[in-house]
RNA sequence: GGCAGCGUAGCUCAGUGGUAGAGCAGGGGAAUCAUAAUCCCUUGGUCGGGGGUUCAAAUCCCUCCGCUGCUACCA
């Protein structure tokens, strides 16, 4: 059997995400998942929260909790609200496992074993007031180049030019606000990317046909502005302790830089994931000739591409072990919000808890994410054109389908599959036409291109309406009820299909559309036969259940509600 | 500054050498099963500006303008 192994880049543990993180990793992700499952591939779909780091440190000062406690809170929250969107991880792990700490630990020393990892002094940021070295962009100071007083030490925001914190005048720490700043020397792992450049161009060369165009150019950009070795290891507590056989024990006390045990939590997770159901498969999906029929999957925001094009693959490389490398990236690139950035400290933009809060079905977001996912160029939210969507799409085209079917069905046969006459040349050639469609919907979801896939997902619904409007049982009743019954039995039929093409995406309104017919399967899996032969399976005399209201839809007045409420600005 | 992506109808976007497309919105009509939901027809664009290559350019090349992102210690 085929098997489809999956990941989403993992959401970083300082807070709730917004849509944007959403629609650009976990949710296409989710998606794909689901239409493997539904086609009968084996599938594992392996996402956990990414822990380590200053961030996570400082946040958890603020909030006056120890980080570990900080990060169990934050992961709670976090697999809560992935739940309540539906998304159907087999295991939602933490960077932070035991399970990672030891393959991180193991990728590392392979590589000091292999020669690829070198210790390097450097000179780096302390605050004496905050007692801990600071990441270049913590500290703060009037740009030497402009004069903006609030430049940070990795880049001026406002000439946009690229600073040393050792340039900056008037330094100080960007968490306390201390001067007393200190430049001082310190010992750190640095990988050895550039050793890996031919190797990395012929991996990124192979994927030319198969990665999008924006995943292949950052790779090509990294590998021609001439790859620089990497550090690997930080002066911070939370994070993956270097073991003392590493480095000759000059890395006391250091911990792996978030990016290195980052991506190394897909492995991690996975064993996370067999460990807890006592299952001891996890390596037969990464490793060796066990993993040669595993095509493996990875989604992704455009920022975290060159980790997953160069960093990741050279850790890999560098291991000269078997692991696998990924098959097909999908990166996406930014939702905006309202025609600006989603801001997580203005909390500006709908955030997952906010979405989870409205009374929409989480069906709404999943489809109007997907049907306007951020591919070819960044893409916006508006609440206008979102309610626009959702009362045209889901609530006028699908939802009204579904309903006037079934109640027809109800008022004039009995809520039963109506049994007379055979279906003629209108019935042949929605089949046709389904069949074509249904075939591009496969290839788009196939080929990852959600977009497309959603407008064909549409134009299936649209080619039920066409047909029904043509069959007109509602005309042909009074005159001519076999012809009617027909009409409705396709109807119902193509009710039911829907309820099959459209659980990848929603989950739950599929179920809804699939119980109004019959009882669904927990996987609804993907109709492969000729739609003459599906549309026409619906025993004569079984009984319907017309569901209540699927949708509804989307008001003015929230409309306007809403703008006001997630603008970030009016709310005090 | 450098690099990358984008710029096509009022809006959101497809289209990478061969007569400019879809959905929404706008206009007209049909139908009355249905959540006034549907279906049919239709208005609308010198494809960001300029130059070049070609029998032929939205598409390839040059240049300019605009927007966005990245620029390696935030993740």
């Amino acid at each position: 059997m085929k098997r489809v192994l999956i990941t989403s880049a993992l959401p970083y543990i300082n807070g709730i995400k917004h849509l944007g993180t959403l629609v650009g990793s976990m949710l296409p992700a989710d998606v794909l998942a689901r239409f493997s499952r539904a086609r009968g591939h084996e599938t594992l779909f392996i996402c956990a929260t990414d822990e380590h780091g200053t961030p996570t440190e400082l946040a958890a000062l603020e909030a006056g909790k120890d980080v570990r406690t900080f990060c169990d809170e934050q992961y709670a929250l976090q697999k809560n609200a992935c739940e309540r969107f539906h998304l159907s991880f087999d295991h939602f792990g933490r960077s932070s496992s035991a399970q990672n700490r030891e393959l991180t630990q193991h990728f590392a020393r392979q590589l000091w074993k292999n020669g690829f990892l070198e210790v390097r002094t450097s000179k780096q940021v302390y605050s004496i007031g905050d007692g801990r070295f600071l990441p270049d962009r913590y500290v703060i100071g009037t740009c030497p180049h402009c004069g903006y007083d609030r430049a940070r030490g990795d880049q001026c925001e406002n000439c946009t030019r690229v600073l040393d914190p050792v340039d900056l005048i008037n330094p100080r720490s960007a968490v306390s606000g201390s001067t007393e700043i200190d430049i001082r020397d310190s010992t750190h792992l640095f990988l050895k990317q550039s050793e890996f450049v031919p190797q990395l161009r012929a991996f990124i060369d192979s994927h030319r046909n198969d990665w999008p165009n924006l995943v292949t150019s950052i790779a090509y950009k990294w590998l021609d502005e001439g790859l620089q070795d990497r550090g690997i290891t930080r002066d911070v507590e939370w994070g993956v302790p270097v073991p003392d056989d590493i480095g000759d024990g000059k890395l006391k006390g250091k911990v792996f830089y978030v990016w290195f045990d980052a991506p190394i939590e897909y492995i991690g997770a996975t064993k996370e994931w067999a460990d807890a159901i006592n299952n001891n498969s996890w390596k037969t999906w990464w490793y060796g000739p066990e993993s040669k029929d595993v095509t493996y999957y990875e989604f992704m925001g455009k920022d975290n591409v060159p980790f997953h094009t160069v960093g990741f693959p050279v850790t890999v490389m560098g291991s000269s072990e078997p692991w696998k490398l990924v098959d097909r990236l999908k990166g996406f690139n930014w939702l905006e919000y309202e025609g600006g950035k989603f801001s997580t400290s203005q909390h500006r933009g709908v955030f997952m808890d906010d979405a989870l809060s409205l009374p929409l079905p989480v069906d709404y977001w999943r489809y109007w994410l997907m049907a306007n996912a951020p591919e070819s160029s960044d893409s916006n939210f508006t609440w206008e054109h979102f309610a626009g969507v959702i009362n045209k799409d889901l609530n006028d085209v699908l939802g009204n389908f579904v309903n006037r079917v079934t109640k027809f069905c109800v008022a004039r046969f009995e809520g039963r599959v109506p049994s007379e006459g055979e279906y003629g040349e209108e019935e042949k050639a929605l089949c046709a036409e389904l069949d074509q469609r249904i075939k591009a919907y496969t290839e788009f979801l196939e080929g990852l291109e959600f977009r497309k896939a959603m407008g064909e997902l549409r134009a299936i619904w649209v080619a039920a309406n066409e047909y029904i409007t043509r069959a007109a049982p509602w005309t042909h009743f009074k005159t001519d009820r076999t012809r009617a019954a027909v009409g409705i039995r396709m109807g119902l039929n193509l009710v039911h299909l829907f309820g099959h093409l459209s659980w990848p995406v929603m989950p739950t309104a599929a179920r809804a559309i699939h119980t109004a017919i019959q009882e669904a399967p927990s996987i609804i899996p993907w109709p492969d036969e000729p739609m003459a032969q599906f549309l026409d399976q619906l025993e004569p005399g079984q009984a319907i259940n017309p569901p209540e209201v699927l949708f509804s839809k989307i008001t003015d007045e929230q409309v306007g509600e809403w703008r006001m409420r997630f603008s970030g600005t009016a709310a005090i």
